[in-house]
DNA sequence: TCCACTAACGCAAATTATTTGCTTTTGTGC
DNA sequence: GCACAAAAGCAAATAATTTGCGTTAGTGGA
């Protein structure tokens, strides 16, 4: 079993060979039966050949394209977890981030969040892990740049990753979710020196 | 297919129901069949038939010890990620953390280290994931404990967790391997102030 | 030590998933 | 339009998974 391993690379499988419109009608059915599955029934019941046949498409196409469920699972977590937009404008820069990570959070702490991870993380190709985290490091980077417009003190695209998300990323892959006051204190931690929060002291949580 | 997903809880097939001479050889044998066939082949060839053949044992034993073969795989990497001894002594409690932590991310961010790591998060049952979280918190205790004797100043484990180890096993999972120097960088984060490095200022690397 | 009990294993048939060679459809560039 | 080839469909061949039933062998009690 498993042979051709990899042949999505050996023949360049790659993003835009051919987007034009049956390949395209088709990735989307699949996608959008996958998605439909999981909504409804249990993940260890889904298979390619249910998923297939929701998509009024053959097995052995899905076979030839995603490789296996691992796969197909994966890309369409990815593609769920795209960013729809730019995070919220709420107020300074610390208050859009703090909405943004605790949505962020929320969604990846969720049944559906926690399992897209592991879909995305367990494939065999690493691809759509760094995608994934590409996304999340671009949204930092927007608040990032409205901090800068505007002058207030903000932490490094580095140190959120690090302190910020990976904790939380953590927590919700080995142990159980992270609630919203972590989320801040762990906010609260990265804020560089001076940057108050609110107009009172740097701990506060008391406005808001 | 994959109708009886969870009997394994269903009938309480859970660590020691009867751990007597053939349950336990079976185990062995299935599990080194496994570690035998991931260092020598590429993975996506690895079978349960397979590994059962080698196991000298039947594939339905498998099946119904473990469930699938993501499940075995998991349950392999974890018991091969559980420590075998307590961390090196090497001088201070600081520098205990800084070894053990290089060794742990080393070891992770290894080609088999990373394999192991998917393979725990992407099993359907969370236990292996949980159980190789507590082994690194374990570890940490152990050093903290040290640390306590001495009076030496030190991070509290959650503080390590999520500022150490986190960001580690993020970039493991997500990036790409962390490198030394980041290590002893995120340690130094965490280290209390007035903990000094070696005999010399804080952000010293001096020493050692 | 022997015996009853039953968890766990082995075997083999039935089912289901995966692979593969070949044909057909259909975007794409000229 | 037309030629080209990428991607889909189809169906047969292969391989994995499930399952019912018989057998083996730990475990606890007499």
């Amino acid at each position: 079993m498993a042979k051709g391993k990899d042949w999505q690379r050996l023949m360049g499988y790659r993003e835009n060979p051919r987007p034009g419109g049956r390949s395209a009608r088709v990735q989307a059915a699949v996608h959008q039966s996958v998605r439909d599955m999981l909504a409804t029934m249990d993940r260890a019941d889904v298979t390619i050949p249910l998923i297939a046949q929701r998509a009024n498409v053959t097995p052995s196409t899905i076979y030839r394209r995603w490789g296996d469920l691992q796969a197909l699972l994966a890309d369409v977590a990815a593609s769920r977890l795209q960013p729809e937009g730019e995070p919220a404008r709420i107020g300074s820069a610390r208050d859009d981030l703090e909405a943004w990570v605790e949505q962020y959070a929320d969604e990846m702490a969720s049944g559906v969040g926690r399992r897209m991870l592991r879909d995305i993380l367990s494939a065999a190709d690493g691809a759509n892990a760094e995608k994934c985290s590409g996304y999340t490091q671009h949204q930092l980077a927007v608040l990032i740049a409205r901090a800068e417009e505007t002058g207030e003190p903000f932490p490094t695209q580095t140190e959120l990753m690090d302190h910020v998300i990976s904790p939380i990323i953590y927590r919700i892959l080995f142990d159980q979710a992270p609630g919203a006051d972590y989320v801040r204190e762990l906010i609260a931690k990265v804020m560089p020196e001076g940057a108050l929060k609110g107009g009172s002291a740097r701990t506060s949580r008391a406005t808001r």
